[in-house]
RNA sequence: GAUUCCGUAGCUCAGCCGGUAGAGCAUAACACUUUUAAUGUUGGGGUCCUGGGUUCGAAUCCCAGCGGGAUCACCA
């Protein structure tokens, strides 16, 4: 047994072969048959007392009071808590108590799994609790869990709270902090409202490459990596978009994927490198038809959560009811900061950018500086669900020529809370026009901008082919989840979040040690004294280290012998 | 990347002007037949993130590093 071990997992260990020993199996493969949850209990049994005098319920024990022959213990499912009462004398009829008070009392631990054969009952003080008959050990808990109280009124003491903690270890997290569940369920929802809104519609779930040769459909630097067999490079994708139009240009009329996209970019609390995206592309229809579309979208997934259509995010209440407000680019711009850049070129727009305080370099083109100037200073206005329409040509390759405004193209944003969340386009299906688009976005790459997209020539010969026209939206789902969900960062809504790897300690091996002549006894010891590694043992003086297993002898209570003086020295040649 | 705060027991946190570490919960032992943040009594448990420096002496002061949080920048 590894002295690396805390205490209480040492403690743990000895109660696990202390149950083997007496023939239970704390890891049975039997099924358990469950019959009820917490939940179901705690809100039917009232009304249907007679449907609770047999149950089954499994889940792991979180709290214990024991009190000589009779325990309370609360069990925690997947729905909740339920008190769980347990007599001695129920649980061990017989002359031998061993399973009370032995395994009961002595081997079970907080975290372990146990599945509890019982009838439901109200206490004396009015709690609903299963009176347990029969127990079986579903799973024993290693390591203990951290132990979050709950007084009466709902107040949390010593709640397990450090962020990185929670993200690592999301599997603690969830167990000890059930109120986060509530979040992924939603999640869950929001997905499967839109899900089965689209399917409605007769519009079909698609899957396109997510290891692609080009990185086309945005602009974004990506994630490369490397095929073996074809001795090629890959890129995850940073889009999806385009594959999705090959896919109208083969005849679908609906097509739509959830899928995970992947960036290389910094990650903060709205950004992490692989996210979910909602691309949907219709045939036949346009972006103002698209507005209409995430209206009603949107409308449905505030109903499936909240049953509402208003709905509180942080300090404000929004209205996910439409019609939505619809403000052309340009008219927000002169909206929030009363200048108009509708005839502005690229000199006049860089002079305001000046004239407003926000920085620009010699990259930016026209529509990069018309963005900016959007960015600054419209963007966190926009708290109601707002559409910005028509967009400059330059910072949008992929969208079709407004149909009377020149210099514009059909394109639509969608801004909640001050942050976009949905981005749509009439899709520009004119091939000898899109090719011109993306050499201006070779230019564009030319003067030094990274974010220019790249040119894929499978999709412009796609377009040569005929592609109808079409209306395509982009939503982030993880976005519009946080939003549903009233959280302000991504982390919250993602299981497992993108950290930094853990670092491993360096670690010798047990045979590494005895290699140099550590008794084997002793490598725990060495090991317990800090030195993780042969190297690191070598290095300290040679002397000390003798000296100090006595002391640890001592410490640590061993009855063990001390090697002889010249052995230790033997260690360090 | 910048600024700033933080890192002490399994968890949440104290620890002042530098003198080799404390509390609550968890855990161990005993008591207790309806408690509920159960209770009472008694114990055990620490690489004070890591490495340097100042000092007779560092959890504490200084420097560097690592990890994390927040804000900002970048990134639709």
């Amino acid at each position: 047994m590894s002295t690396n071990l805390s205490e209480q997992e040492t403690l743990r260990r000895e109660a696990l072969q202390n149950i083997r020993n007496l023939g239970i199996n704390p890891y049975p493969a039997e099924a358990f048959a469950v019959t009820t949850t917490a939940q179901d209990i705690l809100q039917n049994y009232k009304l249907h007392p007679d449907k609770y005098q047999q149950v089954q319920i499994a889940g792991r024990i979180m709290s214990r009071r024991i009190m000589g022959s009779a325990s309370f213990a609360e069990l925690q499912d997947s729905t909740g808590r339920v008190q769980v009462y347990i007599k001695r004398d129920d649980i061990s009829p017989g002359e031998d108590k061993t399973l009370y008070n032995t395994v009961f009392k002595k081997l079970l631990d907080i975290g372990d799994f146990l599945g509890i054969k019982g009838f439901v009952f109200t206490t004396q003080t009015g709690e609903i609790s299963v009176h347990m008959q029969e127990m079986t050990i579903l799973s024993k808990s290693l390591k203990p869990l951290p132990v979050v109280k709950r007084d009466e009124d709902g107040h949390i003491y010593d709640s397990f709270t450090d962020p990185e903690m929670r993200y690592r270890q999301r599997y603690v997290d969830l167990t000890v902090n059930p109120e986060f569940k509530e979040i992924f369920i939603n999640r869950s929802k929001v997905v499967k409202t839109m899900r089965s809104y689209f399917d409605s519609k007769g519009w079909i779930e698609v899957e396109t490459p997510i290891l692609q040769s080009v990185h086309g459909g945005a602009a974004a630097r990506p994630f490369k990596t490397h095929h073996n067999a074809l001795d090629v490079p890959l890129f995850l994708r940073i889009a999806n978009e385009l594959y999705l139009k090959k896919l109208i240009v083969a005849g679908f009329d609906g097509v739509y994927e959830f899928g995970k996209m992947f960036r290389n970019e910094g990650m903060d609390r709205t950004h992490n490198p692989e996210f979910t995206g909602l691309e949907i592309y219709v045939a036949y229809q346009d972006y103002i038809w698209m507005m209409g579309m995430v209206e009603e979208c949107l409308e449905q997934v505030a109903l499936a959560i909240h049953g509402k259509t208003k709905i509180q995010v942080g300090q404000q209440e929004i209205e996910f009811a439409g019609p939505y407000e619809k403000l052309s680019m340009y008219d927000s711009i002169q909206k929030f900061t009363g200048i108009d850049v509708s005839e502005m070129d690229e000199e006049a727009l860089r002079e305001t950018c000046k004239n407003l305080q926000i920085e620009v370099d010699a990259s930016m083109g026209k529509g990069k500086l018309i963005d900016e100037i959007f960015s600054e200073k419209v963007e966190a206005q926009l708290i109601q669900p707002t559409y910005i329409t028509d967009y400059p040509i330059e910072m949008t390759p992929l969208a079709k020529k407004h149909r009377t405004k020149e210099g514009l193209v059909e394109r639509f944003e969608l801004f909640v809370n001050g942050k976009e969340i949905a981005n749509a386009y009439s899709e520009l299906n004119d091939p000898i026009d899109q090719r011109e688009r993306f050499e201006e976005q070779l230019l564009l790459a030319s003067r030094g901008d990274e974010e220019a997209m790249v040119v894929d020539e499978d999709f412009l010969r796609s377009l040569e082919y005929g592609m109808p026209p079409t209306a395509g939206l982009g939503i982030g789902i993880d976005r519009l989840v946080m939003l549903m969900t009233n959280q302000s960062t991504i982390q919250e809504v993602l299981f497992f979040p993108q950290m930094r790897p853990e670092k491993k300690a360096n670690i010798s091996s047990t045979e590494d040690f005895l290699k140099i002549g550590v008794p084997a006894e002793w490598v725990p010891v060495i090991q317990k004294m800090g030195f993780n590694t042969v190297d690191e043992l070598q290095k300290a003086t040679p002397n000390k280290v003798f000296n100090d297993l006595g002391g640890m002898r001592k410490k640590l209570k061993l009855d063990i012998v001390i090697p002889p003086k010249e052995t230790v020295m033997q260690w360090f040649l």
